[in-house]
DNA sequence: TTGAAAGCGCTAACAA
DNA sequence: TTGTTAGCGCTTTCAA
């Protein structure tokens, strides 16, 4: 046998007609053909090696078992475990992942968007959505099954995200309770969901503990990245030198914010106490130690590749925005402020 | 438009028949078609927002521009950068990327290698062989084009390293001239090829440098994974405590050097100093900051998919081997002995 | 329960 | 240069 077998001759070897054979082999409609036929069926098709040629089978039912997922750059250690939970959940199902990365460009979005809903995707997971976009989640006047994960958008749709809420309550409360009344905030992009409730959430938090956010205080960081995180921080430290501590927007704000506090002659912790968000990996490591605020990045994964085949399944059922639990790990760039 | 649009319509609109359609849409067929019907056809395209059914173009053609993409484990930090790297360098082409995790397990490999198959996949880019894998390059009599990375197999196969050789040569030289003689070896796994190919460089190098390798002085890891790394540090650091330079087979390792170390009371570099390889994200902020060497991650994958398209383009030109240049980044775990 | 027939959207061989 | 025709492999009516 040099040449893949079809269903026409795994149909031939059973003597049946292709038609039955796909019956027999394909679970939904297996109890329209008789025990015994299907068997036969199931059988020749082992014999024979037969996998079913699944361009055809998109062709016909306009399913493919391929999810797109989008996210920024997988070089953010923010995202490998989040898309191996997402291809882990995914796989159960019989589904794959086409993965694309857009460096936060929405054009290069667009385009990703576009190659992969003329693939067949059945749906998205997206990492990339802004607060408030115009949601692309329409083809051909159907809706196509999407979910967005750690950020949020305006859209009704379907969501997993942390609890960034919680988690910026819970650095507040850590700092208020060692004692520190001067915080300052390095919020991340406002056009972001992430940074936008992180940076609401602080000025909540701040206020439940009766402390004042004075405006020279909080400086917004262009991007999530210990480049901007930097920036942001010798501005924060050009505007005000009284804080005791900053709550940053992610860890990698909080690292940016190490080496602006290092050129200033600033120690950690032990003139400056810094917190980060998201725990990614070998933080534990850095000097000092973060303090983080720790996320469930594979159960983000896992818990969005079931949302969308939920969404597969049903496309019309509500949207339902799953917040997962978050922990603060608190480490060595937290103290009491002298 | 309440409907995906399909070559007929774009035909229509166009005023010529589909295959025209076909004709003027595809690059490769443009030049059978007079420049005047192609751009209308072209215009037409755009105005109803056509994108070609893939689905359809696969059948025809058994082709997908898509690649199977297959590594053990995306959460390990040498993979985000390389799999980004296959990325862009598929982009270039049209192509996407199917990912799919095995956790080194090859039954889960072959599961995938089908299941993707079954998905019309144009190749593969391989992360996962081991040394002596009978190599599944082939489907239905024909061979399957195939790359491998940073492990190579003894197959005839296309292949993308980091110059492992030079890499442990040049370790050891920096090892050398600091003083060091009595240098140990954490070699990795002996059935992947980079843990072979280190532990016979490793060899070499100290030949070269009339340096002896007292047995006591190679532990195996089993595995390229801190705990693994761990357990075979421990193990060294018990057969022998007269090492004052350790050379490790990855950088996941010499963390778990830098535990065992710890635990002994050793202090990393006054005591004994460490090498790592690879030079993955963050090592600058350990606790000492690790020498390592340097690889280019993410060329490593725009190569590979180079070689990938290239073997697609043409499936039997001889299987090229690219070894990538390497440098040493020297960092506080290496000093003097004392 | 099974078979016959049609067709998903595209492209390649052949004809004009 | 363009149109006609056929068919990739599968699933899904419809009929038997």
């Amino acid at each position: 046998m040099d040449k893949v077998p079809t269903i026409k001759d795994v149909a031939l070897l059973a003597k049946v007609h292709a038609a039955t054979a796909s019956r027999a082999l394909n679970p939904n409609t297996r109890d329209m053909v008789s025990a015994r036929t299907a068997n036969r069926v199931i059988e020749a098709a082992r014999t024979l090696g037969y996998a079913p040629n699944s361009a055809a089978r998109s062709l016909r039912t306009r399913t493919s078992s391929v999810a797109g997922v989008i996210i920024p750059d997988l070089r953010n250690p923010m995202f490998p475990p989040i898309v191996r939970g997402i291809e882990d959940g995914l796989r159960e199902a019989g589904y794959m992942a086409l993965l694309g990365n857009t460096d936060g460009d929405s054009e290069r979005e667009r385009e990703l968007l576009a190659a992969m809903r003329g693939r067949q995707t059945d749906g998205f997971i997206l990492a990339t959505s802004r607060r408030e976009d115009p949601l692309p989640a329409e083809y051909g006047g159907r809706p196509v099954p999407t979910v967005l994960i750690n950020r949020r958008s305006d859209a009704d749709l379907p969501s997993v995200t942390p609890d960034n809420v919680m988690g910026v309550h819970a650095t507040v409360a850590l700092l208020a309770g060692l004692g520190h009344e001067r915080i300052a905030h390095l919020a991340g992009p406002q056009e972001l969901s992430t940074g936008w409730e992180r940076y609401r959430a602080f000025l909540d938090a701040m206020a439940a503990h009766n402390l004042t956010v004075a405006p020279s205080r909080v400086a917004f960081s262009a991007g999530f990245t210990e480049e901007a995180g930097y920036r942001a921080a010798v501005a924060l430290l050009d505007a005000d030198t009284t804080s005791t501590a900053i709550v940053a927007g992610n860890d990698l704000i909080a690292l940016g914010a190490y080496l602006a506090l290092h050129q200033r002659g600033l120690r950690c912790p032990e003139d400056v106490s810094v917190v980060g968000f998201n725990d990614m990996p070998f933080l534990d490591r850095q000097r000092p130690a973060l303090t983080s605020v720790r996320i469930p990045q594979y159960e983000i994964g896992t818990e969005a590749a079931r949302l969308l085949l939920e969404r597969i399944d049903n496309p019309t059922a509500p949207a339902k925005r799953v917040v997962l639990p978050v922990d603060v790990i608190q480490r060595d760039s937290t103290a009491r402020p002298r």
